[in-house]
DNA sequence: AAATCGGGGCT
DNA sequence: AGCCCAGATTT
């Protein structure tokens, strides 16, 4: 039998019910790829659920304000998705009649949609003819076929996409598209993968070369930079604080934050009250909320992270009542230092 | 070609 | 501690 028909009859019988496949409609099918995006099925749920009901059109989410966007995505991470999102909904809005584009070619020009998700949507909406090659793609294919190029590398990102556009099935690349990754997610698995029970098992190179737990390849990344963050949170006659929103590059763009002082290394009460009182352009004094740094860990980075107790009654800029904190879009240290300190 | 961008779950 | 996740974009 064809690979891909032994695929589409897997996907047959094993496919799970997920929110996003009852419809077609390339707005809520654009909507779950975008979450899930370097994101599991199960953490991406929640998320379709509460933007598909907040925003059920794209009109609804073109003329919504950022703010209220990322307070929708907060908590899931890569905000700059939901940025490239939501100004992907205005342009569709305002410059294409709010007729979304239905072609691979038209798609990948929208900002925060690459190869895949254009191939993504094309396929899953309108049964284009194209390939997606996504990390279950890669898994399933490297260990089906042997491969031991690198999936990261230029060389592998050109031969597997070469592989899967050879693979897919013409008539209905549909449901081959999302079966493949199925495969991936729920059979041929990154740890521990179920080969005795696998229906590729007596044509799969990897498992005949015991080869399964080394593939795929991938180069290793770099290694983890340490940062120095000291929030300082001023309590302002018991119901002001200060937040400031994160502008510029790097981390968290957007999103909203206590006034912060990073440092070099962790550093002392003096130190820290030196920096809060230059930054604040107030007389600050500090005490420590918990002794021991927090180590909020991301990707690239780990931030060692200390919150600093500033009670005043002076006033500062950017005041915000501590009762509509909630409202703001926060990044997730932030978030849970809100939710375990009594104001 | 390499770095950057989050957060959570599993081993 | 390291790896992976329905990747995209910037440097």
């Amino acid at each position: 039998m064809l690979f891909s028909h032994k695929i589409l009859h897997w996907y047959a019988q094993n496919k799970r019910t997920l929110p996003w496949r009852t419809t077609r409609n390339p707005y809520n099918i654009w909507l779950s790829e975008v979450i899930l995006q370097q994101t599991k099925v199960a953490q991406g749920t929640p998320y379709y659920l509460k933007f598909t009901d907040t925003f059920p059109t794209i009109q609804d989410l073109a003329s919504a304000p950022q703010e209220k966007v990322l307070k929708l995505w907060q908590g899931l991470g890569y905000y700059s998705r939901a940025r490239n999102l939501h100004e992907a909904a205005k342009f569709i809005v305002s410059n294409l009649d709010g007729k979304f584009p239905e072609s691979y070619k038209e798609l990948i020009k929208l900002k925060g949609i690459g190869d895949y998700t254009a191939s993504a949507i094309a396929s899953i909406c309108f049964n284009a003819q194209e390939a997606v090659v996504d990390g279950n793609v890669y898994r399933v294919l490297s260990r089906y076929f042997g491969v031991d190029i690198p999936i990261n590398s230029t060389e592998g990102v050109k031969y597997f996409k070469k592989l899967a556009v050879e693979l897919l099935d013409k008539e209905n690349t549909r449901d081959y598209n999302q079966g493949i990754m199925e495969f991936g997610a729920i059979q041929c698995t990154p740890k521990n993968p179920d080969c005795i029970s696998c229906p590729l098992k007596n044509s799969c190179v990897a498992l005949e070369k015991n080869m399964v737990s080394g593939l795929p390849i991938k180069i290793k990344k770099t290694k983890i930079k340490k940062r120095y963050f000291n929030y300082i949170i001023p309590i302002i006659k018991d119901s002001f604080t200060v937040l400031n929103q994160r502008t510029g590059k790097g981390i968290w763009q957007g999103l909203w934050q206590f006034p912060l002082i990073e440092l070099a290394k962790e550093a002392s009460l003096n130190e820290v009250e030196k920096e809060a009182t230059a930054l604040l352009n107030i007389n600050a004094s500090l005490h420590v909320y918990k002794d021991v740094a927090i180590v909020h860990k991301l990707s690239h980075q780990h931030l060692y992270t200390k919150f600093w107790i500033l009670e005043t009654t002076q006033e500062i800029d950017n005041m915000v009542k501590i009762e509509e904190l909630e409202k703001y879009p926060v990044p997730v240290l932030i978030a849970d230092f809100i939710k375990t300190y009594k104001f």
